[in-house]
DNA sequence: CACTTTGTTCAGTACTTTTTGAACAATCTG
DNA sequence: CAGATTGTTCAAAAAGTACTGAACAAAGTG
């Protein structure tokens, strides 16, 4: 029923298998991601329900995922009913997707919360006030500064 | 037996708690680094323990884990027998710390599997080496521009 | 040296996340 | 439309991760 992998796949598949548990995404993502990446031809849910040995459902699930920020593109197969999907291999398409759909989030949370804490700072006696003013004014810096990094590192990622 | 926060260091360290998650570091670290970054004076174990409410285990271990980047230090208290620590409040040595000690084992490791991967490629047909040829390159360019982004990115937290 | 204080370690437990698989919905086909 | 094919959803199970607490080690104290 399973389809072995080649070395070449197992191989290319493990890398985005890290990958995937660096930015805390299942596995599985790192597996179809990694597969599809390393196929030539696109393949549907089935190719890689049996290629990849994990179940129809994780397979379904994890698809949608990668769709959601833009990793893997749907290809039309003329006369076959199946959903195809190849990996998108440029990079700039992918981290894009990524950024605003899991990291942007963050930042933007980051920095209401650090206006909320300033309203605290008014409670405080005047002597601790000047260390939690020196601290509250770091975290705002940090918080400018991860959100001046990133569309510089994006706009790094310039040809493709 | 534990003393509750106040709501300017629940603010607090919930914002270190999501980075946490966003590094995938366990909750307690975050825990941890919050209630230091906002604490006036050095904390010993016990103070953690105490403010924090989780175990003197935890403690331990994460503490152990923040010094392994540098994001806390110990502080020496004259006639105290207890080790006391503060947050590293200089953003540049703890993400440098953070790097070397979590990101460049695994830019290493992918160097090294790139390079195993292009001699599978040789034990291929022609017709899909063309395929796998350019995949394999494109990946190897991932990998060096994630090595160059990382020193620009580093230098460009310059004041502190 | 016996006792106290402090920090570490680690097996077991609690919790969280991911995967499975079966039921379902949607769409096609003859 | 009855039957078949394909994809999705979600409750339950499995796997993985972090936390606890008690036992231990190390070091100080009287």
């Amino acid at each position: 029923m399973s389809t072995p992998l080649s070395e070449m796949e197992k191989e290319v598949i493990d890398i985005f298998v890290r990958i995937a548990g660096v930015l805390s995404l299942p596995r599985s993502i790192g597996e179809l991601y990694g597969l599809l990446f390393i196929s030539p031809d696109p393949l549907c849910i089935d190719d890689c329900v049996r290629k990849l040995g994990i179940s129809k459902g994780s397979t379904s699930q994890g698809l949608k995922i990668l769709r959601s920020f833009a990793a893997v593109k749907p290809v039309y197969m003329p006369g076959d009913r199946r959903d195809f999907f190849t990996a998108e291999a440029e990079l700039r398409k992918i981290v894009g997707g990524f950024v605003s759909e899991q990291v942007r989030p963050h930042l933007d949370n980051g920095k209401e919360r650090v206006a909320r804490i300033q309203l605290l700072l008014a409670e405080e006696t005047p002597e601790r006030k000047e260390f939690f003013a020196e601290r509250i004014k770091r975290l705002e810096g940090w918080q400018k500064r991860a959100n001046a990094v990133l569309p510089f590192a994006l706009n790094f990622i310039k040809p493709d």
